[in-house]
RNA sequence: GCGCCUGUAGCUCAGCAGGAUAGAGCGCAGCCCUGCGAAGGCUGAGGUCGCGGGUUCAAAUCCCGCCAGGCGUACCA
């Protein structure tokens, strides 16, 4: 529709062009909106506003004479000029009426856009490290991501969910290490945790797990031997954990790539042996350093350390190089907390030096999550050891309730997630706000099938009051949601227009009487009942949400 | 020091590819159930959009400079 529009304009200007009432000048992008005050209209261009300075005329002057030449389409029912120079267009009656009918034969495929054409695009997110539990932290960008897939998927993107698992280097060996140590004192053997080891309650419970399920196994082998299979065996079952806090969270995986693989299959030698060509790598202080800093980075990058193994840098490099160019990737969008932003630069560097366009791996970063009792605030940090997993607020929040209060902040925006709000069944929750509307539609819904009312041919046109159509309006507005959640890759948009939707549903229940004893119209706002309630139930399965029947 | 993010109502936050009186939820002061779910609806109070410049017909939005907070700045990931 607004793609109309900017045309329509386009073609009225040219048209007033011709006929002398506009002299010729260049063109700005033309941007439809919608104005705030709906007495304004449903659509509302200020090119004249723009126009006035090159064309040397007032704004409404410009307003008038592109409104004389402009031939609306279909659609739109009427046109005005306001002050200081907007054109407002108003959409027919009818033309909203027929949405009603296209939300309902469309169902839950309402709201797909052919936007992304098919293109191939991976979201990798979460992404931790195996050797702990998900954290609150994790959470968010478990949420962040699994939406925007279902957005791009929306869009008409053909989108792969990736987690990619770091299963081997020196945070591995650590784990290892740390729960071989666990696992002997365990057995009430002496032993040391490594330097920097993993000192959380959890490696104790999994060495107690580990002892008892294998006994004394691992005290009698070899030492190398037994680090080895306790280090698999721990990996195997932290792994399972957090499979499963991600299923409670809703989110499934199509791909879980192993690091390990990138060295076992030769994605690493290639990479390296590319970079070499090109002459970026260089030898010094005993390591092997990537030369970013002659690329436009404030300094060189080790990709080898001195003891000859890989740094994280390096195999992400191999990583990366393997989802553009092993796995041809158009688009790669990558979601990490806050605390791996100084990573974004190198890697769009180095994917640059790779013949990789730049624009073509999208990193978000999200900020960090405080959480929230009431007043008392619990920061989430590693070294304290007060770590809040996922698993606890999970237990504590509920799957919905956390979902929607990860989504309902832009990624850069630092959360205060307050557990006290999230745990709240009631109206102060927005949750249940939302959930709540697609319940009482349910309900609604039953009472008509209780009564064997047939509403398949309601007709739409009764539905001609200010808050019927107002719902309507809102209802056509989930095209355009999907639309700039996707181009923007901001899924936290979608809990605004769910807030919203909801809260013009409530204020048409309140206002219209839906099963009544007028039949005619009984059956029409079953139409217009049960379109909204596709177009929110579209709406939360989008983030990932439940849509109960009652609450 | 340098880089990224943030600063909007008492609190938590939208809005920021410039546009018409700056929005929502919570909290606060009130009103509305003898008809489909009150987990609801309605009214009201509450703002120098961190500060100062600049660009523009028009700036919360763009540019510059300050101030404040978070994160990063490793042969950690």
């Amino acid at each position: 529709m607004k793609r109309k529009l900017d045309l329509c304009l386009q073609d009225a200007v040219a048209a007033a062009q011709e006929k002398g009432e506009l002299i010729s000048v260049a063109l700005p992008e033309i941007v439809i909106e919608h104005p705030q005050d709906a007495a304004h209209g449903d659509f509302a261009c200020g090119l004249p506003l723009k126009l006035a300075r090159p064309m040397k005329l007032s704004p409404l002057d410009i307003a008038q004479r592109i409104s004389k030449c402009i031939s609306l389409p279909a659609e739109i029912d009427r046109l005005s000029v306001a002050a200081p120079g907007f054109i407002n267009f108003t959409v027919r009656d009818g033309w909203l009426w027929e949405q009603v009918e296209t939300i309902l034969s469309g169902g839950e495929a309402y709201g797909n856009l052919s936007l992304g054409k098919g293109v191939r695009v991976q979201v990798e997110f979460v992404s931790a490290n195996p050797t702990g539990p998900l954290h609150v932290g994790h959470g968010r960008g478990a949420v962040l991501g699994s939406a925007l897939a279902n957005v791009l998927a929306a869009a008409g993107y053909e989108v792969e969910k990736e987690y990619y698992l770091n299963d081997t280097g020196s945070q591995i060996d650590n784990f290892g290490q740390s729960l071989y140590a666990r696992y002997q004192q365990c057995r009430g053997r002496e032993a040391r945790m490594p330097e920097g080891g993993y000192l959380g309650d959890y490696m104790v419970a999994l060495a107690k797990d580990i002892s008892r399920e294998y006994g004394d196994k691992f005290l009698t082998m070899p030492e190398e031997e037994a680090l080895a299979d306790i280090g698999r065996i721990g990996l195997e079952k932290m792994l399972g954990n957090i499979k499963e806090d991600l299923e409670l969270l809703g989110i499934e995986f199509d791909v879980w790539f192993s690091e390990k693989t990138l060295y076992q299959k030769g994605q690493y030698d290639e990479v390296m042996a590319m970079l070499r060509n090109k002459g970026c790598v260089v030898e010094k202080e005993n390591a092997t350093w990537l030369e970013t800093s002659a690329l436009g980075e404030d300094k060189d990058n080790v990709l080898v350390r001195s003891d000859g193994s890989p740094t994280y840098f390096a195999s992400d490099i191999a990583y990366h190089y393997d989802k553009f160019y092993g796995r041809k990737f158009h688009h790669v969008i990558d979601i990490w907390g806050a605390d791996h932003q100084g990573h974004i630069s190198r890697m769009k560097t180095v994917a640059g030096a790779l013949g990789i366009d730049p624009d073509q791996l999208k990193v978000i970063t999200y900020q960090l999550v405080t959480l929230r009792r009431g007043r008392e605030i619990v920061r989430l940090s590693k070294r304290s050891g007060d770590i809040v997993t996922l698993r606890e607020l999970l237990e504590e929040v509920g799957r919905d309730a956390c979902r929607f209060t990860f989504l309902s902040r832009s990624a850069d925006s630092q959360m205060d997630f307050d557990v006290e709000l999230a745990k709240k069944k009631s109206a102060d929750n927005p949750v249940y706000y939302v959930q709540y509307a697609h319940a009482r539609i349910a309900s609604i819904l039953r009472l008509a099938e209780q009564r064997n009312i047939d509403y398949s041919q309601g007709e739409v046109s009764l539905l001609s009051s200010e808050p019927e159509l107002t719902l309507i309006r809102r209802l056509v507005l989930l095209p355009e949601t999907v639309e700039s959640a996707a181009i923007a890759l901001q899924p936290h948009y979608l809990t605004y227009y769910a807030q919203d939707l909801a809260t013009v549903f409530h204020s048409f229940y309140k206002q219209c009487r839906v099963v009544s004893g007028d039949r005619a119209l009984t059956r029409a706002r079953l139409k217009l009942v049960r379109a909204t309630q596709v177009v929110l139930a579209k709406t939360l399965h989008l983030m990932g949400m439940n849509t109960p029947e009652e609450m």
